[in-house]
DNA sequence: GGAGTCACG
DNA sequence: ACGTACGTGACTCCC
């Protein structure tokens, strides 16, 4: 059998794959789809033909002989997309790391060069494969030369493959005359001129008829279409013209060695290290296992498994400022201890023999008396060690988010990567797999050891870098007075958890099944069959094809059946109504009946998580669950707030902060109608209203206070006339006008909004009043939807984030004030903008004093911070 | 695992 | 022209 030598278009394939897959990011924010799709087809192909060479040609920018020849030669092509260019160098770092031979060559396109090596290389009695995205590639179809077109469609990729016989068959004409298509058609891609008036059609007649346009020309009187007939009279010259600019030039002097081209390994540890930095996940997997081994630096861990070694490990480790820790835990055990007391001196310590979990735990809190524990998760430590605010600890995790809060976890293998100048170390998976601590423990001491080293060391080795980043990005103040503190309130706050009632939560779940089930029977009733009312695609189904509802149609998938869409078709069948009344009593029985009652724990009471580096703004979440979403809105939802309880002795004290994004608006923007109309106390939205409909502010109609209430709400989310008018149910005309008219009462404000926007796009993030950073890397998109949704971000994230800030200030302030205070009362939830504390019923006027000092005084605004509390024996109560 | 839906601020 | 309000998490369906 013959060699095999396979040739590809960069550029084109590079383009194939941008456009046709979605892009990706990587966890710095690279775009990285197109290379992944570039390499995928590659791979594909490579493992298809097994070919002994391999090359991929790339156009320079430097001009070719054809613009010499046409000056207007690609000059009005549009420029690349920044998140396709910022890929051009990406791809042929990843090639050159594979070791894959690149060509280019000043003053010839990257068709000429895989013209002419396709020509060498089939004279040396090679098979050759071109891959390609461009059919004018097809000209250099022959018997031995395979064109490979990839073509995809809903993201599935298939190939069409053409020897010059598939090119006869699938254009009736040969691989040479597809040249003479080209110049009859033009291309405006290419910007090939062509000839005015003839399409594919007419000019496969002319070829197919007389082989070239030469001939053509010479019986140009036969010709039929009369137009086409005097367009080629006319415009024969440009023909020609484009015929030169379409022909591949197959001798082009290129630089080119077999000898380099020869197909080896791509598999190499810099590929590897790449693969990692761009986060292709799936394409790791085809690599060495031993890969990552390899590159990692060499270290020796120890391990430490004996009482006495192990206090001689602590007290070495108590002459350290700092060491490095990794606590392995899960909620119920501990299972062993990572400790880095230098760079060099790395233990493992398992939990084994006299080594209990509890004793590590305490020479770890003793540790931290004088000497800084560096970790990745304080939180969950905490849970097992007992530390308090003045041990000495840092937060790896936290200090990263801050830096990238866009990052979706925050790993030690990232850290040692981003930190470390590009260290690889494994990752959990890779030493441990899927298994637990606990699974590890029983069965893979070894692989413990190493994740154990590996995390002590890389924490111990990443402050110093995190500390520097964050005083380089004015965020060191918000770490240690925000966020360091708030590791410790919102670890009180989970510990205490809240009561739930049970039973009636269990009661409350019982009467909304029983009218689920009458819902269930009248909408199958009505629909003349049963189906799963939970699948929106059943039910898109039912509404919009066999009962004929009209007005249907969105998403990609089919139907939409949101509340939203239903609602406005309401009218034409009862159906409607029961079904949203299904879906909202479904809601609350599967999240809140249900879902809740799985998550009370042994003492009655449920504890969610506080993750303080999830959201890209600064808020917290909650999850495990979620108690930041109970309902409030609907009667029928706010009643499952009766089950949460204070226990016996107390009762919550529900506190929350008055519009205070708008506050902040108005702080920080300075606008002195906005200010002055708080200092007033005034109501904001019938004033907005007053100013923006121009009525005097006590006949404001309650429509109106509603539509500038939902004005107000649109600012403090970047506003636009579209989102403003989906909102109101107005034309997108009159939210203009109303966004126009806002700006016009309130124009600091728009000044302060463009700042904003302007700011972002210049620093590339978006900052609160303290400091804290929100990337907004979509401000460069060339994509308008996403650039536009940059713009919004940048408007919305220095409110909302500033709002998070004083809270976790606030909420900071309040827990350290009733722990010095020796208070029995606790904070159990904070939801945005609200704080509830489960409040001794004899500390009742203290704490409430506490609580609205704190939370007013968190921050000094240009406009007062005002609180509603409320008290109850519920938190329905409460609010 | 993604899409659709819906609960909250 | 493009086609969305900002920030979350849980549940269900369905590939």
């Amino acid at each position: 059998m013959s060699e095999k030598i396979l040739l590809i278009d960069g550029h084109s394939i590079l383009n194939r794959a941008f456009y046709g897959l979605p892009d990706l990011t990587n966890s710095e924010g690279l775009h990285t789809g197109a290379v992944y799709g570039f390499l995928n087809i590659i791979l594909r192909i490579l493992e298809e033909e097994k070919p002994k060479y391999l090359t991929v040609a790339f156009d320079l920018h430097a001009p070719t002989f054809r613009h010499k020849i046409y000056e207007a030669y690609k000059g009005t092509r549009k420029p690349m997309p920044q998140e396709l260019r910022e890929q051009v160098p990406l791809i042929k770092e990843m090639l050159q790391a594979m070791g894959v031979e690149i060509v280019s060559k000043e003053g010839y396109e990257a068709d000429d060069l895989l013209g002419t090596l396709a020509r060498q290389s089939e004279a040396k009695g090679m098979d050759v494969t071109i891959l390609s995205g461009d059919r004018d590639l097809l000209q250099l179809a022959t018997e031995k030369v395979m064109i490979r077109l990839p073509k995809t469609v809903r993201g599935k990729t298939t190939i069409e493959d053409y020897h010059a016989q598939q090119v006869i068959e699938k254009y009736q004409v040969t691989p040479a005359q597809v040249i003479e298509l080209k110049a009859l058609m033009g291309d405006s891609a290419d910007n090939i001129p062509g000839i005015p008036g003839v399409g594919e059609k007419t000019a496969t007649k002319l070829i197919v008829e007389y082989g070239s346009i030469e001939n053509a020309y010479q019986h140009v009187e036969e010709i039929k279409p009369n137009k086409a007939r005097e367009s080629l009279r006319e415009h024969y010259n440009l023909a020609q013209l484009s015929k030169t600019l379409a022909t591949i030039n197959t001798e082009s002097p290129v630089d080119f060695s077999y000898e380099k081209a020869r197909l080896g390994d791509l598999y190499t540890k810099e590929a590897f290290a790449l693969c990692k930095r761009l986060d292709f996940k799936n394409l790791l997997a085809r690599f060495d296992q031993t890969m990552s081994q390899e590159l990692t630096e060499v270290k020796e861990f120890f391990t430490c498994e004996d009482l006495s070694g192990c206090e001689a490990l602590f007290e070495k480790a108590g002459k350290q400022k700092v060491v490095g820790t990794a606590l392995l835990s899960d909620k119920e055990e501990v299972y062993g201890l990572g400790l880095a007391i230098t760079e060099q001196e790395i233990y493992y310590i398992p939990v084994a023999n006299f080594i209990t979990g509890p004793y590590l735990c305490g020479k770890i809190a003793d540790l931290a008396l004088n000497t800084r524990i560096c970790a990745i998760d304080i939180k969950t430590m905490l849970k097992h060690v007992n530390l308090e605010e003045e041990h000495q600890v840092f937060d790896a995790g936290v200090a990263a988010y801050l830096l990238n809060p866009l990052k979706s976890t925050y790993t030690c293998e990232d850290l040692a990567r981003e930190y470390e100048g590009g260290k690889m170390i494994p990752s959990r998976e890779e030493l441990l797999g899927k298994a637990s601590f606990r699974k590890a423990w029983e069965e893979d001491q070894e692989g413990l050891s190493s994740y154990a080293c590996y995390t002590a060391e890389t924490v111990l080795s990443c402050m110093e870098p995190l500390k520097q980043a964050l005083e380089e990005t004015g965020m060191w103040k918000v770490y240690t007075q925000i966020e360091l503190p708030l590791i410790f309130t919102l670890d009180s706050m989970e510990k205490t958890g809240i009561q739930v009632k049970g039973e009636e939560l269990k009661a409350y779940g019982d009467r909304l099944a029983v009218r689920i089930h009458e819902l269930e029977q009248a909408i199958y009733q009505q629909a003349g069959e049963e189906f799963n009312i939970n699948s929106p695609k059943q039910l898109g189904v039912v509404l919009f094809e066999k009962m004929g509802i009209k007005g249907g149609k969105k998403t990609k998938t089919g139907y939409s059946t949101a509340a939203d869409v239903l609602e406005k078709l309401a009218e034409q069948q009862p159906i409607i109504k029961d079904i949203l009344e299904y879906r909202q009593l479904a809601k609350l029985k599967s999240t809140y009946a249900d879902g809740l009652a799985g998550m009370i724990d042994k003492d009655g009471r449920i504890h969610s998580t506080f993750n303080q580096t999830i959201t890209a703004t600064g808020r917290i979440s909650s999850t495990e669950p979620n108690l930041q979403n109970i309902p409030v809105r609907m009667e029928l939802g706010r009643l499952i707030r009766k089950v949460f309880v204070p226990e016996d002795g107390c009762v919550f004290l529900d506190a929350d902060y008055s519009q205070i994004e708008l506050r902040v608006l108005a702080h920080m923007s300075g606008d002195q109608t906005l200010i002055q109309a708080y200092q007033q106390a005034q109501d904001i939205h019938r004033l907005t209203a007053s100013q923006v409909f121009h009525v005097p502010f006590d006949q404001v109609t309650p429509l109106q206070r509603r539509n500038a209430k939902a004005v107000n709400f649109g600012i403090v989310y970047g506003i636009s006339s579209f989102g403003l008018s989906q909102d109101l149910s107005i034309t997108r005309k009159e939210a203009a006008d109303y966004i126009q008219k806002y700006f016009e009462t309130y124009p600091k404000i728009k000044e302060f909004l463009d700042d904003l926007v302007e700011t972002a796009r210049e620093k590339g993030y978006a900052s609160t009043m303290y400091g804290r950073r929100r990337p907004v890397p979509e401000l460069k998109s060339s994509n308008f939807m996403q650039r536009s949704f940059g713009e919004r971000v940048a408007m919305n994230s220095p409110i909302q984030g500033t709002a998070a800030d004083i809270i976790k200030i606030a909420m900071n302030r309040v827990y350290k004030r009733l722990k010095s205070e020796g208070k029995k009362s606790r904070l159990v939830l904070q939801v945005h903008d609200e704080l509830l504390i489960e409040t001794r019923k004899e500390e009742l006027t203290q704490v409430a004093r506490i609580l609205e000092e704190e939370m007013k005084g968190a921050a000094s605004l240009q406009v007062e911070l005002e609180v509603d509390m409320h008290e109850g024996s519920s938190w329905y109560e409460a609010k």
